[in-house]
DNA sequence: TCCATGGATTAGTTTTCCTGATCCAATAAT
DNA sequence: ATTATTGGATCAGGAAAACTAATCCATGGA
């Protein structure tokens, strides 16, 4: 046997359900009589009544009773299924770590938001694993380039901006290194512990060899070893893009402005899964972030 | 959200199950542009891409994948409950006591089922609990008059026939019985034991208190007990229906043919749910059962 | 090079479905 | 008792959906 008229099944269901024909009609959007004809093109198709006819409204039969919650709750599955395909459609799910979400990221997104009101962009912040890129429900992530996840096939990546960094410190502290970057010696440095390597990095690109860069404070992120940075606590190794508003302000100061270099990782970039990257909202949001945040931040960067 | 397209969710599913569209067509009887329009359409409904078009074919997205199990599962169901409903419909269940069968109702049915052959009727040959009739699967049953059953508002009661009794023994045996009621005493009583009190019913109606109605020999049916009294191995509480056949053939013979009585029961009925009553199929049989066999078994019966 | 494959597309037609009006029977209200 | 209301059935006509058939397209294999 053929499935029946799968219209009919639904006039039936939600006759069914609501006990009459008026309320189905009702859920449905159509009229009683459309109801009424449907049930009944089931009936014919099934050979059984599914409702006893009353005076007033509609009773249903046995075989009714055994077919209206199968059908319930197959209606029921697909329409929660449907929905939440729907519902993660209709987002855009991004994660991005920490300092580069509050200080690069963030204080953009309104435009981007502004610029495409029809994309609900849901922000996360914080670092993700490797593995857990696919199977977690991002449709983008931001990172420093990563060479593992560059040779898996399913995933894209495209560069955004590099990474450059320079030592910074509060305006006070500046008289203390015109001596010179072996000055460094006398003051605090500043680390981010998930990038110790930072300032080894540095020291290494310069030959600074007699540098010690295990002294100093360690924060949990490159945000608050700046934060601390400009009350002065110390000298931290800047990244030029993230730490751009307090070297803006003044709050900053590079005491040694010609001395910066790249990193091993070389510059952030956006990755996601290859099946989405020309989806609508995933282009949408990568050619915002290109023509406005990327050239931005390369725009604070020495040539 | 509204639910898709019923249609489209088919159509989808079937090319997601199919792994293509020319299949999915082939399946639902229509072309690859039909199918090829629906999977559009309902993608297109979503906001999502179901599936990745290749040269050769198309291969489901991840939002297809996640689709596709809860739809083959929901249609499934809906299929599953539908054919069986469709199938017990389609059917005429019907419930006959061991004697009544196979003496009456069977050596008819075959003219039933030339009369309608779009009916499927089931017979089982069997009692049946009073309570278990509505819970059993049954459309019809026949059985005896049940006071308690008749109380109930959701079943239909339709006398048939009338029961009568009246003692029965082969040929050979009559000789032993010229002298009256009262030579039973001198031969042996067979008895069914479902419905041991015939002979007790009979011997009061007519006022035979001597007779001692519990000799004997008991049978688990009358049919045994009335293929026992052909035998000559006594006499038999006959019902003057179901030994029609014997009776007739002279196998057996009525000694006190003016002696017949009826039983506390009455008559034998047709039983069935009222929600039923109406049917088709249940109307069908019932109208045969009285046009035939039960107005040919009055016709057996003293006026 | 040419054919076969598998899907996309489109115009036009068929089928399905719905509407809106009317009917009907019975109950509730007057 | 009469009238209004309720809840479903029915039907003709028209809107909407779905399908067909023909054609197109890109590619991979003979």
């Amino acid at each position: 046997m053929r499935l029946p008229p799968l219209n009919a099944l639904r006039a039936f269901e939600a006759a069914a359900r609501h006990q009459g024909f008026i309320l189905a009609a009702e859920e449905l959007c159509v009229t009683r009589g459309a109801i009424s004809r449907q049930v009944k093109l089931l009936e014919d198709h099934l050979g059984v009544a599914l409702f006893h006819r009353h005076v007033r409204g509609v009773a249903l039969t046995t075989a009714g009773r055994q077919l209206q919650p199968v059908l319930s709750e197959a209606f029921q599955m697909m329409m929660r299924q449907v929905e939440q395909i729907a519902a993660d459609a209709a987002e855009l799910r991004v994660i991005c770590p920490p300092t580069l979400s509050i200080r690069w990221l963030l204080p953009q997104l309104e435009a981007f938001r502004a610029a495409y009101p029809e994309i609900s962009l849901r922000l996360t912040t914080d670092f993700y694993s490797n593995s857990g890129f696919a199977a977690a429900d991002f449709d983008l992530g931001i990172s420093l380039q990563n060479s593992r996840l560059a040779r898996a096939e399913t995933i894209t990546v495209l560069p955004l901006f590099d990474m450059r960094l320079a030592p910074a410190c509060a305006p006070a502290l500046l008289p203390r290194l015109e001596a010179g970057p072996e000055a460094l010696a006398q003051l605090r440095l500043l680390h981010e512990s998930p990038r110790q390597s930072d300032w080894a990095t540095w020291a290494r690109h310069f030959g600074l060899r007699q540098l010690d860069v295990t002294r100093g404070e360690i924060f949990p992120n490159l945000d608050m070893a700046t934060r601390a940075a400009v009350m002065g606590a110390g000298v931290v190794m800047a990244d030029l893009v993230l730490c751009a508003e307090e070297l803006a302000r003044g709050d900053l100061v590079l005491p040694f402005p010609q001395m910066s270099c790249g990193t091993p990782e070389g510059a952030y970039a956006l990755i996601g899964e290859a099946e989405k990257w020309h989806d609508p909202k995933v282009a949408a949001f990568r050619d915002w972030l290109l023509a406005g945040p990327c050239a931005a931040a390369q725009a604070l960067l020495p040539a």
